[in-house]
RNA sequence: GGUUUCGUGGCCGAGUGGCUAGGCAGCGGUCUGCAAAACCGUGUACAGCGGUUCGACUCCGCUCGAAACCUCCA
């Protein structure tokens, strides 16, 4: 593979050489979502950076088993700060069972992961599936001497751990300072130092979901299901670990204590971290009414939106930004991602009809092989595998619709080599490694092409005898359903909006 | 207050110690029956103040501003 990729690693804040534990196969673990409400533009974020992590992986060539868990147990609902579990309160509310409310909120998810054209990942476990690998962490845990007991539940010894390893070493931060900063609060008598964190929950007679345990009928802690899973099904020791940079302290960092405890040393190679999304400059939250579903952009119905956004505008909006810079979100940037995905597909839907030219004289030929079209592949390469700079392979995307322009108005002409070079660029990196799609594309196609011809035929005869009036109503009837024609040199074509 | 990201032209966003992505919008032009599209041309932007340097938007410090996390729970 001459391919040298090189990724963030959040441990180091450095860029380094990917060199996989295994080649050729490669482990990839996401955090996944909390399955207790509908899927909105915090999951988007991560979810597209980590499918286009994986599908360059593949494109590489590395045998990739990408991991990404669902979780599905003991959640507290954010905005109440009342110690509920988030899960069991809803059901509490909606009356259902609390895993009938996971699994509603999981199928959502799926619907919404794949309208983004997000690949499912190899594995998706549950966190409620593996209690077993759960409780067996905990105690491996507490034979090292990392975690205690009290009153059934089991916490993670922080303090001690410190003292031979690096609690922080994650997020840079340094246990004292933790210290000073703890608010102290109710309900942490129980552990010894205000870092500490539950491995093991004693349920309380109000928590609906539990499992028995050598320790009490309860739950497990909330960053032990993605150790106890990743290790699991990528093994003790495998190369990347993901997820949104909100989770770096403390769940990612408590995630490395678990697993250096539990096994002895750390699991996870690489750690890299997606940057965080704002509405209009703000955070997205309930209370600031900004907080907008999937659902809501893909139909326009949330109050703050101008108009529906399409899965693959919040796709190419997203991937135009670097994953590791903060992206905002407004109507106005969210119309031009629209427009400039519109010119990339239409492009591409221009460069499926080219011919190469080259044979015919032309005004500027192209610079062949190693010229123009083969600068953009080496620049596209170049771009992914500098920490899978998404934004300047579009821009590459971008030069190769202006020369597909270029040749479709015979301005420029180009070799079959080229040409065939330029539409592979196009099916790699937009389709297969980007993951946009043409969002026209569909079942009605035939039927609409061939309609179109007739018309478009029908119109061109009035055109010939300077029929304007006849012309400009097919044309503009046509608009109303949202048909556009264009009149050119060799003709009229047409595009569905 | 601490930790971590950031602060780029009208908007969104790359990037680099000196050669200044890209998209959208705007302006001028070509083409066109008109329109649309396309193509060509056009914008000395890099939060502020210091410092390092022959030279900084890019390195360092401070100030201002934004975001995430810093708590029980995933």
């Amino acid at each position: 593979m001459e391919n040298k990729l090189f990724i963030h690693n959040t441990l180091t804040r450095k860029k380094e050489l990917f060199e996989p534990i295994n080649p050729p196969f490669a482990g990839l673990y996401v955090c996944g979502p909390t399955v207790y409400g509908d899927p909105h533009l915090g999951h988007a974020r991560p979810a597209i950076t980590f499918d286009v992590v994986f599908r360059y992986l593949l494109h590489l060539g590395y045998k990739v088993r990408y991991v990404r868990n669902i979780t599905d147990v003991g959640h507290l609902v954010a905005d109440l700060d009342d110690g509920e579990d988030k899960i069991a309160k809803k059901a509490q509310v909606e009356q259902l069972e609390p895993m009938e409310i996971a699994q509603y909120y999981a199928d959502r998810y799926f619907i919404f992961m794949d309208a983004l054209n997000v690949k499912r990942p190899s594995i998706e476990p549950r966190a409620s599936g593996h209690m077993i690998e759960q409780i067996l962490m905990v105690s491996k845990i507490l034979d090292a001497g990392y975690a205690y007991e009290v009153n059934g539940s089991v916490y993670f010894d922080v303090e001690k751990y410190n003292i031979t390893h690096e609690y922080g070493k994650l997020s840079g931060r340094v246990l004292d300072d933790l210290m000073t900063n703890t608010r102290t609060l109710e309900g942490q008598d129980e552990k010894r130092h205000p870092s500490d964190f539950a491995l093991w929950k004693k349920a309380q007679p109000e928590h609906i979901m539990r499992w028995p345990s050598p320790w009490s009928e309860g739950f497990p802690g909330w960053h032990l299901e993605c150790s106890a899973m990743s290790t699991k099904y990528l093994g003790d020791y495998f190369d990347i670990h993901g997820g949104g940079m909100d989770l770096l302290f403390p769940h990612h960092e408590s995630e490395i204590a678990q697993c250096q405890a539990a096994i002895g040393h750390e699991s996870v190679k690489y750690w890299l971290h997606n940057n965080m999304i704002t509405i209009n400059g703000q955070k997205m939250g309930k209370s600031l009414g900004n907080f907008i579903t999937l659902d809501e952009f893909f139909t326009g119905t949330h109050a703050s939106l101008h108009q529906a956004y399409s899965p693959m505008t919040i796709r190419f909006f997203i991937l135009q930004a670097h994953y590791r810079s903060t992206l905002d979100f407004s109507n106005e940037a969210l119309q031009a991602a629209e427009k400039g995905l519109k010119k990339l597909m239409t492009g591409y839907e221009t460069l499926v009809k080219l011919i190469a030219t080259e044979k015919l004289s032309s005004p500027t030929p192209l610079p062949q092989g190693e010229g123009r079209i083969g600068e953009i592949k080496d620049a596209c390469y170049a771009a992914m595998n500098d920490d899978f700079n998404s934004p300047i392979v579009i821009a590459n995307l971008f030069e190769g619709v202006r020369i597909i322009n270029s040749l479709a108005d015979k301005k420029e002409s180009i070799s079959a080599g080229d040409l065939e070079m330029l539409k592979e660029i196009f099916t790699t990196f937009l389709f297969d490694i980007l993951g946009l799609k043409n969002e026209k594309a569909n079942d009605q196609r035939p039927l609409l092409d061939g309609l179109m011809q007739l018309v478009l035929s029908i119109r061109q005869k009035s055109r010939e005898t300077k029929d304007w009036g006849t012309s400009d109503q097919i044309r503009d009837v046509l608009q109303k359903l949202h048909i556009i024609v264009k009149d050119g040199k060799e003709g009229s074509s047409w595009s569905a909006e």
